[in-house]
DNA sequence: CTGTTGACGCTCT
DNA sequence: TAGAGCGCCAACA
């Protein structure tokens, strides 16, 4: 377990939520920002400010829309980099940049 | 304080 | 299945 303490807390709860999914497993946006009750902007604003450090330690290509497109293929060179690890880990992905038959994690409010 | 900008989500067409 | 429009909320100039 990393140390998030240098972060800002819901950056820390957001990396923390990405590290608990498991592996073969996709999660959205809008899931985790219902889950630390915020928004999926906030989430993705998160995953902007990620460093090459913190994207080793924690799975990060693992986070798709709610709809399971790649949408980091509109934020430059990350985009095509996700595709290859999402697919590396066994998920299908389209050439539409879409994601297939993954299971998405919904965190209930209790989780 | 105001306007712009998103690695988003939902709904309608 | 795809595209367009609108809402939301925080960061920034």
């Amino acid at each position: 377990m990393a140390d998030f303490s240098r972060f800002s807390q819901f950056k820390a709860r957001v990396l923390a939520t990405i590290a608990a999914i498991p592996e073969c497993r996709v999660t959205t946006y809008g899931a985790i920002g219902r889950h630390l009750n915020g928004t999926a902007r906030q989430v993705a604003k998160v995953l902007v400010t990620l460093t090459a450090e913190e994207s080793k330690g924690i799975p990060w290509f693992r986070v798709v829309a709610a709809n399971g497109v790649v949408s980091s293929m509109n934020a430059g060179p990350v985009g095509p980099r996700q595709i290859k690890r999402l697919r590396a880990e066994g998920v299908s992905v389209t050439p539409k940049n879409r994601v297939e038959d993954f299971k998405v994690i919904v965190w209930e409010p209790g989780f």
